[in-house]
DNA sequence: CTGAAAGCGCTAACAC
DNA sequence: GTGTTAGCGCTTTCAG
């Protein structure tokens, strides 16, 4: 391997020229400006990113800590994140916590502060505290998709209204007449995804003020996955047969309620209308095509990967929080009319 | 920070001791281990892992080059390489490349020898010529689904057995009875996936040597995805309605023919049946579920870090390739009898 | 068994 | 403008 030292002997300089002809640090003279570069071809030199590291005090690597990148929307945020590093020179390190707080603590203690200065969040299952020690260790965490804007954590983040998501999905279904609404919520009353179900009772209340107490009867919390979405959406159709629409607070689960519509015979979305929230890639591939509440994935995985290299930068006293843009109705196939019941 | 230095003063001992009790390296009397140890705990130090990477010529991270890591099949291969990375105290870099092999290019360029001793490879769109450049750089280089056991590449690499899934998902059309079988394949007529075509080939050719011949003409060459299956079912369908079961060299591809079918309203398995290869999750959660030929991705993955990280170890001269499980029949919904024609 | 010393490859003051 | 000099934090001979 070739290093600094070797290409400024061959250019007959001292390796600080080197280095400053490459960083376009100080002021080089035209002249052995070319010769180094002349030198950096001859020999083919590439900078050793890790001596960079070492003596700049941080490293050019992010990290991503997902619960599962199997989880079919983190790669979506996870390619997204690492264009935007990639476009600013750094590099993303995938982290699996593997649904177990203990990994992710393991994962946090071993690299935060000296692989990866940054620390992206996707996933829940990081406890606070180990965050905040994270912090304390030098490292700027983000978390990458906060659900109430108005409503900061103690962390930086980058939030996304996904109350108003909750509205907007709801508003949808209340144009098309749907009044007996069921919900399935991927997440426990008191998790992330409940304050997409808000979204959900401000549009109704906002209707009828007695709609929110009936639907409390009609609300699942599940897991959030197809399955989960699927044995929901089968209970419910079991203890309201009546119901004309189903919202779902995200896409997997969605997904799942289609299924159980299709097993029993339900015909969606004549019979039954169904949205989710996300917009996931396989939105657009169920059939029928989901209709859903898009939410601005790429923005916030860009954002994140910005305001994480800002607070390396440097690191304010108080966190802060960026918002992402609005989410965004995408009809597809999956919602029409209510239908009018003899 | 806490560094090593750090610890030793508090201990009273030297950096080097320290660094032998945390590498169990050297002897170290167990008074005075106790003794760094406590005061590694009082302080809370952890290693640097750039230091340590920089010092010791290698550092902890492996690359894995994918051409999106949204394309879904890959975060099922990340999420296994990055458990057996991390299982050897390794961590994985994702690296996408946009199909762009200009941004593979400078991937490599980059990152392998500095950043990263090891490259796991999974997509095609590189150029060999790289492969080498960095291998020469003194990084490992590793392809990750060789696709052909019987013929290794210039590279080392882990190989799986994907005529033989060809062949298997052959048979199980051939022993339900159908004998006019169209093909989709999710790559060019000599790109990766040809070699399951052949597979199909063999297996039909057993059967009836005539076979083989006619296949020719109900042989689609597509884009490796959910769209380009669907186009291709529906070109097939239109040249050849009388087809009773579609060979699918890949399961996105087969997930758009079961689309195909029910927009032709053709029954699944009743009328058509479908054979993808693969066995990605989404599988599972088709309508009807897809009958596929699973692949070890788990363990191919695994058999990647594991060579990889050997290969780091020592390069011999020679490229290694190791061949994982054979492809398993995974029989689900998508496939039934032929339907007799009257 | 423990300490001293050199060095991994690069950057960043500060001189010249 | 360019060279000199220290490190960054750790590992690793080699002495003692």
């Amino acid at each position: 391997m070739t290093t600094l030292t070797e290409v400024a002997r061959h250019a007959g300089v001292t390796p600080a020229t080197v280095s400053n002809v490459l960083r376009n640090r100080g002021k080089v003279g035209a002249a052995t400006r070319e010769r180094v570069l002349a030198s950096v071809e001859a020999l083919g030199y590439r900078p050793n990113l890790t001596a960079r590291a070492l003596a700049e005090g941080r490293g050019p690597t992010l990290a991503l800590m997902v619960s599962s990148i199997a989880n079919p929307f983190y790669p979506e945020f996870a390619l997204e994140a690492e264009r935007a590093a990639r476009k600013r020179g750094h590099f993303l390190l995938v982290c699996n916590t593997d649904d177990d707080s203990n990994v992710g603590s393991a994962y946090l203690d071993r690299i935060a502060g000296t692989l990866s200065q940054g620390v992206l969040v996707m996933n829940a299952d990081l406890h606070f505290d180990d965050l905040i020690k994270t912090q304390r260790r030098g490292a700027s965490v983000v978390l990458c998709m906060w659900e109430r804007p108005d409503d900061p954590p103690g962390l930086s983040c980058i939030a996304v209204d996904f109350r108003q998501a909750g509205r907007l999905a709801a508003r949808h279904l209340l144009e098309l007449g749907h009044r007996r609404i069921g919900a399935i919520v991927g997440s426990a009353p008191n998790g992330v995804q409940a304050i997409r179900y808000v979204g959900l009772v401000d549009a109704l209340a906002q209707v009828d003020a007695s709609l929110p107490a009936k639907l409390e009867q009609e609300t699942r919390f599940v897991e959030d996955d197809v399955e989960g979405g699927y044995a929901a959406a089968m209970d419910l159709l079991d203890a309201s047969p009546d119901l004309t629409a189903i919202f779902v607070s995200n896409d997997f689960p969605a997904l799942g309620v289609l299924h159980a519509a299709a097993d029993r015979g339900l015909r969606v979305p004549e019979d039954l209308s169904v949205i989710g929230i996300t917009d996931i890639h396989w939105a657009r591939l169920s059939r029928p095509a989901l209709t859903t509440v898009a939410v601005p994935t790429a923005q916030a995985a860009e954002m994140a990967v910005e305001l994480v290299l800002e607070l390396i930068h440097d690191t304010p006293k108080e966190p802060t929080t960026w918002i992402a843009g609005e989410p965004q109705l995408v009809v597809r196939k999956s919602t029409g009319p209510a239908p009018s019941r003899g």
